[in-house]
DNA sequence: AATGAATGAGAATTCATTCAT
DNA sequence: AATGAATGAATTCTCATTCAT
């Protein structure tokens, strides 16, 4: 879906590798400090101990990092699902299923500073917005194909309304550790899970399609 | 840091008010349009018919716009709610407590443009984060004293985390109507109602403290 | 044919035109000592007494300078030739017909600096060229309709040849007196036009149409 | 200024004396393309299937690949004239003597992408003028020996002012068949070879130094 | 008070040149 | 010697803010 590769050289070494590994990593730390729009790039550049001459070797704009750091975060995203979510899982009690999409999902972002701004956060610039709907679809695709294969009785159209709710609630009460509520993040993912879990069950509450 | 006035001379007569306003209504519409950073103070002067020494005039610099017009939608929030929020509607049956909460915000929402992006859209930028704020505690403080009354043998922790929750939900899902997921606004409202509904029902699902 | 005004802003006060001008004047001056490319907007703007922010409220690009020079320099051309060259001018005897056109030149040429690097002289860079363009049609216009005044005769086709070769001589040589060649401007010109005159002379050799 | 090699390293090797050629090639190629100015040395460097370094290893700074090859054309054209121009020419008749001087020039002009925007080329930066210069004054030399052998009446100063002026007319006149004046190569070649006839004729019109 | 021209610091991006490998 | 990654000064252009009129 990204289909010109946003690398104005792909590195084939790995010191090159390494560098854009760097440079992707100040440039998410900046992004979450600092927003997209405020980042500049001879500041990432700093921040990752490059010049920006070299960071313009790795990337053609600005944008691009952006666009390359959501990218990494969806390669990440989709592996993390991909060990998660099974075929199994689908089967699971609600609770566990919600488990196994809501933890990853809580713990990547946990580690990785610059998810945040970017799949969490609403869509500021126009920048942000494009680089974000990729992983937001890819999300929101995994959860309709588990959504559905739970409760097949489900209209496309309905089970849509519910995936998209769910994922909205998600995206909005993860980062809610962060605001000064003075919750913690484990209270916020209990409270997420439960919020889901009385939604959810009218409609996939049992094993799977059998009552 | 907001606590001195932002306005840099309080206009005493009606046409200063009114210049104002038109500033601050262009405002909303360009961060609507563009964002807080794409929108440019020259700009926004133009879209209100003065020149940006006006503007100036007014406001010290382009933040304390967003500051200002934060604290009007607070203001107009506060009286939409005073309106509304009634000793009464306090002991409504939920769905109808939930109704007399939403609907206001929603329709506010759509009567004005410039509202989502500050207190809906999250918070990309530092700028944007601070003006949110105290729009945000705002409603948390309003919702908090409802579910006070309604529900009194909450704690205060306990109310916090089901007020932090609620008000975030409504926050996230309201917004999705503009998306792209095919769905109209009755319906995420409809169904914003209906989740909070099942999630508050079990705290304070009844009249009020009857049982 | 320049169809868009480069004009970022038509400056309606004196004050505003007055900018403009030196603004171009201090253009003029930076492309005839450093050439075009190696003249930056920031030198311009310094030499012009103004700020690079005052040229790009009326320049909306580095390219827009160079074109509106060229136009500037059109006009004032076009302004000169219609005083000189009237219909009876196409009567003169050859010698006299020359000096009509070239001593203009060479005048304007003398007195605005900047003209020579636009007009005369090979254009290295493609703004230059398209800046070039009008002027040099301009003049060829010019020189064509004189030429088919006085040698009715001639194709186009032919007449085509012989104002090209005409034009392009003068372009070349007038220059010259810039050369380390210790040539006079006096000389220069006298040698341009008795160069012309034994080329031309056998076509339009006699006074009009007559024998 | 020239007067140092503008060469780092002298080639001792074949393997070098290849490499320096091919960069000249592809800065050539370049030169004529995108002019010297837009010519990036990392893209001469590609095109001569080279590296970055390898091109600074042979020359100190892109200057000296235009002052090289502006050094490689003089040599060639040396050569050219060398074969072309013996003491037997100079007593042709003059449209012979014009044929030997023009042609091959034109066919140099023909054969060599590069060699326009530097001989040519009018004077748009400081660099190429300082480049063309020594090509210039070379031609000069050669025309002024054989005007000099032609018409050994003229006064050296009078000599200079033929000289400057026919190279300037040849200059000028060949790179027309560029333009967009739909004039072909032969006709150009033609007409500069009949302007310059009726131009010297007076003053070396015969064979030599009778009539 | 109102205007909008003027300012210039700051941002993105390029490219000649260097230097570690 | 060759390579090409790295550097950062320099350039174009923007826009928040000021100030003369």
């Amino acid at each position: 879906m990204i289909e010109e590769t946003p690398l104005r050289r792909i590195p084939q070494q790995d010191r090159g590798q390494r560098r854009v590994d760097k440079i992707l990593d100040a440039a998410a730390q900046m992004f979450a400090e600092v927003g997209y729009e405020a980042a500049t790039t001879n500041a990432i550049a700093a921040r990752a101990n490059t010049s920006v001459g070299s960071l313009y070797q790795f990337f053609p704009n600005k944008e691009a990092i952006l666009q390359m750091l959501a990218a990494r975060y969806l390669d990440q995203l989709r592996a993390l699902y991909d060990q998660v979510l099974t075929a199994e899982t689908t089967q699971l009690p609600l609770p566990m299923l919600l488990d196994s999409i809501i933890d990853p999902l809580a713990e990547f972002k946990a580690a990785q500073p610059g998810f945040e701004p970017i799949f969490f956060g609403a869509h500021a610039s126009a920048s942000l917005a494009a680089a974000a709907e990729e992983l937001h679809q890819t999300v929101i695709r995994r959860v309709d194909a588990i959504f559905a294969a739970r409760a097949p009785a489900l209209t496309a159209s309905q089970r849509n309304l519910y995936v998209t709710i769910s994922v909205a609630v998600v995206e909005a009460l993860l980062p809610l550790s962060e605001s000064a509520a003075e919750l913690s993040r484990a209270q916020i993912i209990a409270e997420t899970k439960r919020l889901l879990l009385v939604y959810l069950e009218p409609v996939m509450g049992f094993g799977g399609e059998d009552g």
